[in-house]
DNA sequence: AAAATCAGCAACCGCAACAAA
DNA sequence: CTTTGTTGCGGTTGCTGATTT
């Protein structure tokens, strides 16, 4: 008998006005989080419960962390989405106060290779198809020496990765494959490296991107992930922030002093 | 100085998992 | 067991202010 009312309703859309968070605000001090879809009944916001739930999650929710994200948390970041890829509210769990949303869009302007549809990219995948043999190549070597990566193992942290690794591997072995692993990681980041490849490849760590060329190999995922330490990780994110982030920060430094 | 382009961010959408009826 | 409703997730859009042309 209620439900005609619904149909009618014509749920505000856009940014959230301080009124409107007040009105929210209010709800969920009196009912509770959840229950987002009675929100608009109770409280006369003419929002629906996903948009009150989103504005309430990302923004208003007590707790949260506002401003730039500290390199910590950057390190952070480039370590699970390296593990994991784009599971953003995954990640999320392991940086109190910050938000999915803010994660997701911090990777897509940081890592995310910008798409011109220009000649550029057909280089770009022409150099990529070029490099495909070398990667099997660093790929097949390195799965011939390496206990392989279950996709069962329940590694759900960086620790996990390495004590199921070391439990797995002599110490002989383990010896054998550091230095071959170092080797090969090095020729690998020297492709890598180059030119964008490497925003892509964290970008599509773990994902499924079956059109793009196959840069990626599961093979190769699964041997990061199983062969590769803290260590690894740990230069990887020295080595992007070093690329990326410091001297971005300096580059807005010395713009901001230009003007002045 | 104006127009075009870009970057950062908040919010939207569709989908899927789950729950309630 | 099917239908209907709710929540959460990840991809994507679109607005706004800054930067570039």
């Amino acid at each position: 008998m209620m439900g005609w009312r619904m149909q009618d309703q014509e749920w505000r859309k856009g940014p959230w006005t301080p009124a409107e968070d007040d009105l929210l605000i209010e709800y969920v001090r009196m009912h509770g989080e959840g229950r987002w879809s009675s929100v608009a009944d109770c409280s006369g916001l003419k929002r629906s419960g996903k948009s009150c739930r989103l504005r309430w999650v990302n923004y208003l929710r007590p707790g949260l962390k506002k401003g730039q994200l500290t390199p910590q948390e950057e390190g952070i970041i480039i370590e699970l989405h390296g593990l994991w890829g784009n599971k953003w509210s995954t990640i999320a769990r392991y940086l109190p106060g910050r938000t999915d949303n803010e994660i997701k869009n911090y990777c897509r302007t940081n890592f995310k290779k910008k798409t011109t549809p220009s000649q550029n990219q057909k280089q770009q995948k022409l150099k990529v198809a070029l490099r495909r043999d070398q990667y099997q190549q660093v790929n097949e070597m390195m799965n011939s020496n390496v206990l392989p990566y279950r996709d069962d193992d329940n590694i759900g942290t960086m620790d996990d990765a390495i004590a199921v690794k070391s439990e797995r591997t002599t110490s002989d072995q383990q010896q054998h494959s550091q230095s071959l692993m170092a080797q090969d990681v090095a020729s690998w980041w020297d492709i890598v490296s180059e030119d964008g490849l490497w925003d892509e490849f964290l970008w599509n760590q773990g994902n499924d991107h079956p059109n793009q060329p196959v840069m990626m190999e599961q093979s190769l995922s699964s041997f990061l992930v199983g062969l590769s330490s803290k260590q690894y990780l740990r230069n990887a994110a020295e080595a992007y922030d070093s690329k990326h982030i410091i001297s971005d920060s300096l580059d807005k430094i010395a713009k901001s002093n230009k003007g002045k």
